[in-house]
RNA sequence: GCCCGGGUGGUGUAGUGGCCCAUCAUACGACCCUGUCACGGUCGUGACGCGGGUUCAAAUCCCGCCUCGGGCGCCA
């Protein structure tokens, strides 16, 4: 559960002990990488860092061997050693316990000019760190966001189980692109047109028209577009559901449980790692039920925060201001429904009067985390829709003609993981949740 | 796609025409120090993104390129 070092079964390579798990009275064998060495004259100190923590070693010089005190302050920082000895009981050590070493081995050497500092002492740019993110990972923020979102993947994963949806996958690579309008990504396919997927939204709809019913993917997902923000990625993770017998509202509910749940568990199970990201005192999961606003009401109360330099009238689509001061206003995640009809996609039902749209959009006071609602099952008002939007329905005929054969209504959503990770912990840029970002400039690592 | 702002030792920065063979911190090297916990102290090494131009004089002004970040649009 992230929580190394509590009760770990498997600390690696014969009798290696957790730096956490060292308890007075033990004789281990602690490994990982000098995170700093405090030479004081006739005593020094490493402090020796692993992923459950940190340790401090000590060295007396005059009692000791002197290879052994060679060895171990000749390391460079970021070196991975290996230290057996005694732990012992210690209130001047910074976690209470100290080894005394028996034997030292440098196992890899760090070279010492490091192009950024694990120890957090000087800040590196976001360009500098993604460049060396291994390095970059060993602070322990970095440490903290990874394990964090690990465990939001995992109870998100739960709470899909629990509202009996089942996991599937489907392709990244297509030959048609989802809705139109984005940019896609083109790749050859054996000589063939093809595509980076955008979204797997007509995937998911066409199991969900399966037996399988009610579905859920954690995937990648596609965007061309040359946006540079700190909230986009042209290769981004969506946890997407589709469920068959489900309206709007059923998709809403399963979304706010599902975005609870992944606060709860990170409440819960992840104290720690709060802790290094300076976030245990304010975090909370977000109350519900989150309010609905219909899309009428959300313009109306934009409009009267005054912060907009030109009032908003109905058909238009919010801008960013807009969304920033209906955040603020609001205060907490709430979802935006009943869109106007025409800023929907065709995929999307609409209501009864043809004027609105059963499109929901789930916020966080700083941007859309979600964006969701009611399918159009009926095949011939999907090929209407699919003309309005100017997109030929013959090239998505393999999804069209699975209406034919007896599609229920349906309804679904796709939640952006980095920005729900990035909302959740207050992240100033999208890319601080993604190991290896892929943006408009970044192509490797 | 449109617009704006940056690039100075390994890292992060100060420096808006001469005061700069460039500031500070950290890192690195040497030396001193027996309880550090951002250990401390002394000394030292190390940089103006690339190319062109203006000027007596350019890190500083202009142009082009490369590169990074941000705003909008669009979206998750």
């Amino acid at each position: 559960m992230g929580l190394k070092g509590s009760a770990a079964p498997l600390a690696g390579m014969e009798n290696r002990t957790y730096t956490a798990d060292a308890e007075p009275g033990d004789e281990v064998t602690v490994a990982g990488w000098v995170h700093e060495i405090r030479d004081l004259g006739g005593i020094a100190f490493l402090i020796l860092r692993d992923t459950s923590g940190r340790i401090q070693v000590k060295f007396e010089k005059d009692e000791m061997d002197d290879d052994l005190v060679e060895t171990g302050l000749g390391a460079s920082r970021e070196s991975v050693v290996s230290v057996t000895g005694a732990v012992e009981e210690e209130p001047r050590a910074p976690t209470g316990v100290e080894v005394t070493p028996e034997s030292v081995e440098v196992i890899s050497e760090a070279d010492t000019e490091l192009p950024l500092d694990p120890s957090g002492k000087v800040d590196a740019e976001l360009s500098t760190r993604l460049d060396n993110r291994t390095l970059d990972l060993r602070r322990e923020e970095g440490q903290a966001i990874f394990e964090i979102r690990a465990e939001v993947m995992r109870a998100v994963r739960e709470a899909f189980r629990e509202a009996d949806a089942t996991e599937i996958n489907t392709p990244k690579i297509v030959a048609t692109g989802t809705e139109g309008g984005t940019e896609l990504f083109p790749i050859t396919y054996f000589g063939q047109e093809a595509f980076m997927n955008q979204s797997p939204q007509l995937f998911k709809q066409l199991v969900a028209g399966s037996n399988l019913e009610r579905v859920f993917e954690i995937g990648p997902i596609f965007r061309a577009e040359e946006h540079n923000t700190p909230r986009h990625l042209n290769e981004a993770t969506s946890i997407d559901f589709e469920g068959a017998f489900c309206d709007h509202n059923d998709a809403m509910d399963v979304c706010e449980s599902v975005v609870v749940s992944a606060y709860e568990a990170v409440a819960e199970n992840c104290q720690r790692q709060l802790e290094a990201l300076d976030l245990e005192a304010e975090f909370e999961p977000p109350e519900t039920p989150f309010p609905r606003l219909s899309y009428e009401e959300a313009i109306e109360r934009i409009n009267a925060t005054g912060e907009l330099d030109e009032q908003l009238v109905w058909g238009d689509d919010l801008p960013t201001e807009g969304e920033k001061a209906l955040g603020d206003d609001v205060g907490g995640h709430y979802f935006i429904t009943d869109w106007p009809a025409e800023i929907k996609p065709f995929y999307i039902m609409d209501h009864d009067d043809g004027e609105l749209s059963t499109g929901f959009d789930m916020m966080h006071p700083r941007m859309e985390l979600v964006s969701g609602g009611q399918r159009e099952h009926r095949r011939d008002h999907l090929i209407e829709g699919f003309e309005q939007q100017g997109l030929d329905p013959e090239a998505f005929e393999y999804y069209t003609k699975m209406f034919d054969y007896g599609m229920p209504p349906h309804a679904g959503w796709g939640l952006g993981a980095e920005r729900l990770i990035m909302t959740m912990l207050d992240l100033s840029n999208i890319r601080e949740a993604v190991l290896f970002p892929r943006d408009r400039q970044r192509l490797s690592p």
